[in-house]
DNA sequence: CACAATGGTTAAGAACATGTACTATATGTG
DNA sequence: CACATATAGTACATGTTCTTAACCATTGTG
């Protein structure tokens, strides 16, 4: 069964490829209008506070796996820059909650609106196969991403 | 053609899902042997060089789309670890050939062998598909990368 | 109430990137 | 040949993002 690895390895290497590639992607700064770009990694964050407002500092550090100290330096600038609301919890003194601004919603919009172009693309192309075949895509990516659910868990413990 | 159309987001977001896991894991440091970590970026640098000994500065640079003054300062902090060798080039003397020294060979198996584990059990797990199932999914991941390519030249050449 | 746990901040510093300005070497053209 | 220009590489200042460690304020619990 050798041709049967060799297929199975080129088809890693694609996935790999695939992965690096949407990394890469992924570490372009997002403009938000002529003369403002708004970088990764504050793109992400904007993203996720639009997707779960009211979330908490600490909730939003452990969303990115990354120390309290980090997350709350990214929302004060965030703040600053006027992106992010931060208010005082209404159940706590102690805790905030985070939201976005008209600013931060337009660089949201941004955000998805550069990712939908390629979903779009994405979706035409995957729509001219069929459903069975794209359910198997689905169940392989189930699997592999089980396999990396278990390294990444297994390695952070440590 | 509902259904369809939710299979195939339902997919792309375990695409995404993937792509996120992987460059997470590729973000972890690599320990060589106790008592020496090295960073990704580090490892990766030396991954390319093992793979291509006696490329240039600027080769390297390009390679990972850094600047020049960015991949120098990276061979000159791995030189300086002991991982990498820099000697002038045969050919000029303006540019210099990048190899590994034994202590850069350890690191590198390191690398390898911390992704070689992954390697292993998908490729066991994928061995229970069937020879199309796995075609399929490399068609696809060819298309997807397709799309990619495309965009990243898109932006990178603005 | 005292004290530990929780939410959050600040400061210092490491890793990695960029931009700019620079040196040294190579090369092509009048 | 000489000069302009291109190429290889480096140094330095600066920016982003992260960690660690020390810290304050609030809250829950024995």
């Amino acid at each position: 069964m050798e041709s049967k690895q060799e297929l199975i390895k080129s088809t890693i290497h694609d996935l790999i490829r695939v992965a690096k590639m949407y990394s890469r992607i992924e570490e372009l700064p997002i403009k938000v209008h002529e003369g403002l770009e708004v970088t990764t990694r504050e793109a992400h964050t904007i993203q996720t506070v639009g997707e779960n407002e009211l979330m908490s500092v600490t909730e939003l550090s452990s969303y990115f796996g990354i120390t309290k100290s980090a997350a709350s330096q990214m929302v004060t600038r965030l703040v600053k820059k006027n992106f992010l609301l931060k208010k005082q919890a209404p159940h706590s003194n102690k805790e905030f909650q985070l939201s976005l601004t008209e600013l931060g919603w337009l660089a949201f919009k941004a955000h998805e609106e550069f990712h939908g172009k390629d979903m779009l693309e994405l979706l035409k192309r995957l729509s001219t196969f069929s459903i069975s075949q794209i359910a198997t895509l689905s169940v392989l990516l189930e699997t592999i991403s089980g396999i990396m659910e278990k390294r990444l868990n297994e390695r952070l413990k440590k």
